[in-house]
This record gives C-alpha cells, structure tokens and sequence, in this order.
DNA sequence: CAAAATCGCGAAAGATTCTTGCGCGAAAGC
DNA sequence: GCTTTCGCGCAAGAATCTTTCGCGATTTTG
C-alpha cells in the first residue's frame, strides 16, 4: 500500500466514478471513463490491490432501519499515554453504537460517531458505558439534527 | 421513502452483507443470504427504490491520494434561526474542503468532516473560508490522528 | 540514432452473471 | 374449503466479466 502512488488522469476518474457509484458495472465505468473494458478491470484490480480503494459499502437509511438516533460523541481522557490510547480505542470497537471512531489531537481525545434506535438507548450507553469507562474525563454530545452534505471522502475537480 | 419497512431475515442479511461488500455479485450474495439469484435481485431492487439502499459507495485511502489531513470542524453560529441555519448549510456544500457535514444540536451547530491535502490547505481554509463566514461565532477544529473504527452505520447482531 | 524492451490498449472468445418470464407451493383472506 | 396473493426457484436469453493475445506507442539501452 504506497503512500503516494502515481495515478494518470483515467485512474482519477475510475475513484471519482466508483466513489459516486461503487456498484456500476465495469462496462459503464469503462464507457464513463473513456477507455474498453478490459484494461478498465485491469485498473480497478490494481487500485484494489494497492490498497487505494479500501472497500466498497452500500450506504443505508439508517432512519428507515429503525436508527433514529445519530450523535458524535467528543471524549477527553484523563491520561493520554499510548497504552491508554490504544485501550480507550480497543474499547470502542466492542461498542456496536459506535460506527466509526477517530483518534483526534485539540480539545478532546476521541471522536466517536454513534447511531442508536432511540434516544433512550444512546442516553443509557452515554452514561452508564461511556462515561463510566475507564480513564474517561469528559463526554460532550452532539446530536445531528439532519445530515447537511454527505459525498465522498475524497474531492474531485469538475 | 417509507421511515419504518417491514424486512424479513434475509433482507437484513442483504443489508449486512452489502454493507460490508457494496460490489459482491448478485450470485454471491443470493448464497450468502441463502435464496437463488432471482428472487434475491428482487429483494436488492426493491431495497433501493425504497430508499433503504441510499446507494453504494468505493471507500478511499485518503492519505494514499494525497490527502494527509483529515479534521471535523465544530461550527457555533451568532443566530440559529432556520434561514441562518439554512444558509449555512449550503455553504458548506459549496466547499470541497467538506466532506459531510451534520447539523447538530448540543454546544455547537454544525459539525464539519473535512478532507485537505495538507495542514497549510487546510488551516487556510479555516481562517479564510470557515471562521470567516457570515454569522459564524465559533469555531472549533479537531485533527485527525488515526482511524479507530470504521464500519457501517447501522450495526448488525452477531 | 536505431534496436530492443516495456507498457497499456483493445479485439475476441469462453465463462460467469444478470435479468426476465413462468410455474409451483405456501400462507392469508373470504 | 376455495380463492387470491405472494415469493421462491427453474430455465433461457441477454449482458457482463475475465482471460488471452496481438498491436502500437513510449521508453530504455546499446
């Protein structure tokens, strides 16, 4: 997995495209991107394989499914030493509220992103999981109101 | 786009299993779930046009793009009446920089995910673009260290 | 500067997958 | 108990995937 790798501008356009849609069929993705089928799978493979498309994910109603409630939780933690980093992280992952969780340097230790079927359930893991765990100094929540933009990681020109 | 559908079994299979691999083949799919192919097509068409299945997504390595800052941004503003909240909100889709963004309520209003190809972009963007923004009162960043957790959003028994 | 090597594209073909139509059986409603 | 409804799975044709191979362009090397 190459921390830089030397991508043209076909290469750019096949993340652009499968970023929009990571389900479109390789004879459209080829057709998108200007080039025949074959060496269009061949560089799919390649930036699969390099590690530059990490995976591909259907992205789900979570309000549909039940989960009405989504929050960040921001977390400080009394000792920041790398055991009790990696231990407050190691935890999160056993926390099936928790989606995505990032290490972050500023005010707070942690950042997690929390979906929960209701505001019943998120309160009771707040307080009784995880500001009751170990080494936890604070917990500031913000509960999303609505989801404002929602693209890709990664920004394409045009 | 009904808020609460009524899925069986094998339908929060097929959500589990694409959420995991958006691209798996219908085939596959149809035998992890355990039904054929056909019905199981049906099943994936019907989850899409209900809105379940938003669409689907390649995740990218940020940082093997040239993508070496990832930060989320917690936005106050001065005045939080709708047209302001509203205001704010598509300014934040006019900037690259922005990767997803919520509204939220708690301490602040907005919370930023942002994406920039080093700290220079992006503290420039925070000064010049972010803070200095019509009706924003505060702003607070949190840089990214690593990623401690990274699934889909809606968690899945077993 | 020319020859050789490397690289990636695209045509072709066989294997796989997608997609539709249809018959069947089970569950629900009258 | 009969009818209706619903969803599964078989089968077949269409589309797609995937490999192989030859070609041309660029780069490297002598």
């Amino acid at each position: 997995m190459p921390l830089k790798a030397d991508l043209d501008a076909i290469d750019w356009k096949i993340l652009r495209e499968l970023q929009n849609d990571g389900r479109m069929t390789n004879v459209e993705l080829s057709s998108r991107v200007g080039i025949s089928a074959p060496p269009c799978l061949r560089r799919v493979r390649r930036l699969e394989e390099a590690g530059i498309i990490r995976g591909y994910r259907a992205l789900l109603n979570a309000p549909a499914l039940g989960m009405d409630v989504v929050a960040f939780c921001l977390i400080g933690l009394h000792h920041q030493a790398d055991a009790e980093l990696k231990t407050f992280a190691e935890r999160t992952r056993g926390w099936p509220i928790v989606r995505d969780a990032w290490m972050v340097s500023g005010e707070s230790d942690f950042l997690l992103h929390c979906v929960a079927s209701d505001l019943g359930t998120f309160q009771t893991f707040v307080i009784e999981e995880l500001a009751s765990a170990p080494n936890v100094d604070t917990v500031r929540t913000a509960l999303t109101i609505r989801r404002v933009k929602d693209e890709g990681l990664v920004a394409f020109p045009s």
